[in-house]
DNA sequence: TTACGTTTCAAACAAATGTTTATAACTGGA
DNA sequence: TCCAGTTATAAACATTTGTTTGAAACGTAA
């Protein structure tokens, strides 16, 4: 109980400290002195710093990952091969991310640390991602492409990537953006309500009429 | 010209740096050694990393700034105190966007320096460019306040960051995502292209219809 | 208890960081 | 030419970083 109390409080602490001051920015001596474990628990624990950073991840993406597929399981055999509505698509995506941190609570912590390991480069951190959770991805964006058969392939990539920079970019700014709402329109905005304001703007956007096709231009 | 050649130099070398990595993950040493000057010269000529950090910024946001006040005067004049359509704001603001680090051929870096600003906390970065270029920004979304009456104010404020993170996330990961693209879909993406796809997605996220009230969503 | 594998701990390590200093080199005007 | 003032340079500075070490403390099964 000892060994777990520590990796726990490691963890604990790391995230917190990670999603609100970045990797590079937090050092190991505090993490471990505000979590009450000494310098050398890291190191003996997790092996590194980069470990630590993947274990911090690991720690959400790996439920995430498995109510994610089970979610999409339920969905298309309640579908039974026909195609799937946006919308639900949508919806599921969303539940399956909202359910996970949910129990701790920290549902910012993780929102943030997904908008870090795309802003920050990170190397290894990328690679670790995309290495072990990019099969649901792809798993996904299939479905997405029965739900918009409408959509020429190129132009469902890019609007996926828009709609992922909207998600992206918001939760991981999402304190600073908070306090301006907040002190703007007396407003207190959780992630739930941001989910809530999101859901028709990204199925709007991902209806949007197609653009003028291509003429002339090319720079 | 000696002083002005290191300066430029440094700045040069600095955007391209922060732009890649970050700014704690970028070392003045780094900066100095591949810019050719020596590591005291950042310390001499812009006092301290910070100051190098914002005087980056100001490179970029200083033009731009001036060039979007000055198209908004046109584009204000023209219509007369009239209300001014959306998509004409939109244009006005692409196209200031893009004018600006035309000149470098940079408008990859200027995008990823302004994800960066957003995403790293670096709490000095935020408040310099609140209190330095907080003014367009404002007079933007005024405008935009006119051009979207339906909307309540902080539905309107969270959609436009919804959009800043798409324009943003997609230009900061242009390179990557360009190569996904072309091996994907044999399709070779400019900037103009990117803009042409964007602009009715951003049109129908802005006019989508409004989320349900919320009820009994606290957490 | 004894013995053994695991975990904790304080201390030290080497490397890297931003910044400062003192000296040299250069610049342009008297 | 000589002299200010500006810029460049190498060296050193004090901190901070991630990591390693070796001994102590702990828990557990024989």
């Amino acid at each position: 109980m000892a060994q777990n109390d520590t990796v726990t409080r490691i963890l604990d602490t790391a995230e917190v400290l990670f999603a609100e001051r970045g990797f590079a920015e937090t050092s190991l001596r505090t993490i471990t002195s505000k979590a009450k474990v000494n310098l050398a628990a890291v190191n003996y624990h997790f092996g590194s710093k980069k470990s630590l950073i993947q274990a911090v991840f690991a720690r959400y993406l790996d439920p995430f990952t498995e109510r994610f597929h089970r979610a999409l399981d339920a969905l298309e055999a309640r579908h039974g091969g026909q195609a799937i509505p946006l919308e639900e698509l949508l919806e599921t995506l969303a539940g399956s991310v909202l359910e996970v941190p949910a129990e701790r609570n920290s549902l910012k912590v993780f929102m943030r640390l997904l908008g870090l390991a795309y802003s920050q480069a990170q190397g290894h951190l990328r690679r670790y991602i995309q290495e072990e959770y990019g099969g649901v991805f792809t798993r996904f964006t299939a479905l997405i492409r029965v739900a918009t058969p409408e959509l020429p392939d190129s132009e469902r990539f890019w609007r996926l990537h828009f709609m992922l920079g909207s998600v992206i970019f918001t939760f991981s700014g999402l304190d600073a953006l908070r306090d301006i709402a907040e002190k703007d329109y007396d407003e207190h905005v959780t992630v739930r309500d941001l989910v809530r304001r999101l859901r028709p703007v990204v199925v709007a956007a991902m209806q949007a009429p197609l653009p003028p096709s291509v003429n002339a231009q090319e720079a």
